[in-house]
DNA sequence: GTATAAAGTTAAGCTCTCTTAACTAAAAAG
DNA sequence: CTTTTTAGTTAAGAGAGCTTAACTTTATAC
């Protein structure tokens, strides 16, 4: 019997490969497409949580509301996202990405997904049918703690 | 049977909520400690790579040597790491962790530790069971396919 | 053995992030 | 209805990263 600790063993070395390999692709995207690494973060931020507000954002990355909405602004002048006023709340903002910003965020995705498909490729038929149902488990497992409160 | 690509739908949005979680700590660890993203990165690039060189560092962020060398330097006069001379060449330089930097590291995995227990912990034997099998299996086709030439 | 290439460093300057401080406008509290 | 929070913006300035350019030192090529 495996225990809770010997797994998540496991897991963390997993886990620094897939980071590993995930900044490279991240930096490297970034680049390409000149945009900052601290822009690409709101980004995804935003593509996550979609209608989330400044101050989500600064309370995510622990910057300030300034730097926030500064950042958020060069996004918009990007026109990578948009910015809405709240009807409920009228000081606040609903950020959600544009068609571009949709269309980069499915670009930066692809890339992963080449490497994704490279490793997938290395398996056999049945470890593939193993691995899927593993991975299932676990992102249910990560939802449910996300859905948690903090 | 299960399609590789369907594999790689469910690898990918495992993948997401790694990244997007991993990111998070990650800033506030570099937060607390007082070091720069850029500075954790080539931090743990070191971490994975003992004895690389400036120009590992450079080809890796795909930043310039000068870049990578003041980077470097911020980290050496911040004891984190140590740059040495390579007998074999002496053009070149050998980045190491210090001491101080291995703990370093060690508190950073330590923190990504407590959410992978906690996604542990939600799991019962038998899917622990399972979910360590699929990641081994991942992790060595992941290794393999780092191992081969670019 | 000279010429060329490679590994790193240093300095000057640009850009970007981020903070503080002062501000506007809307919501909540009393 | 006035006061106080809350959400966000704007501007000025400090600090960090990164680039180009010029340089040193060591290895490689011819």
């Amino acid at each position: 019997m495996i225990s809770s600790s010997q797994l998540s063993q496991t897991m963390r070395h997993f886990m620094d490969i897939v980071m590993h390999h995930s900044m490279r692709e991240r930096s490297h995207l970034a680049k390409t497409v000149g945009i900052s690494m601290p822009q690409l973060g709101i980004l995804m931020q935003i593509h996550f949580h979609e209608n989330c507000g400044i101050s989500d954002i600064s309370d995510r990355f622990d910057i300030t509301n300034a730097a926030a909405s500064q950042l958020v602004d060069k996004l918009v002048q990007n026109s990578l996202i948009q910015r809405e006023e709240d009807p409920h709340d009228r000081r606040a903002k609903l950020l959600n990405l544009t068609e571009k910003g949709k269309e980069f965020i499915k670009q930066a995705t692809e890339r992963r997904y080449r490497w994704v498909e490279d490793v997938a490729q290395k398996l056999s038929t049945q470890e593939r049918e193993q691995v899927n149902e593993a991975l299932n488990i676990m992102t249910r497992a990560a939802q449910e703690l996300e859905a948690e409160p903090l």
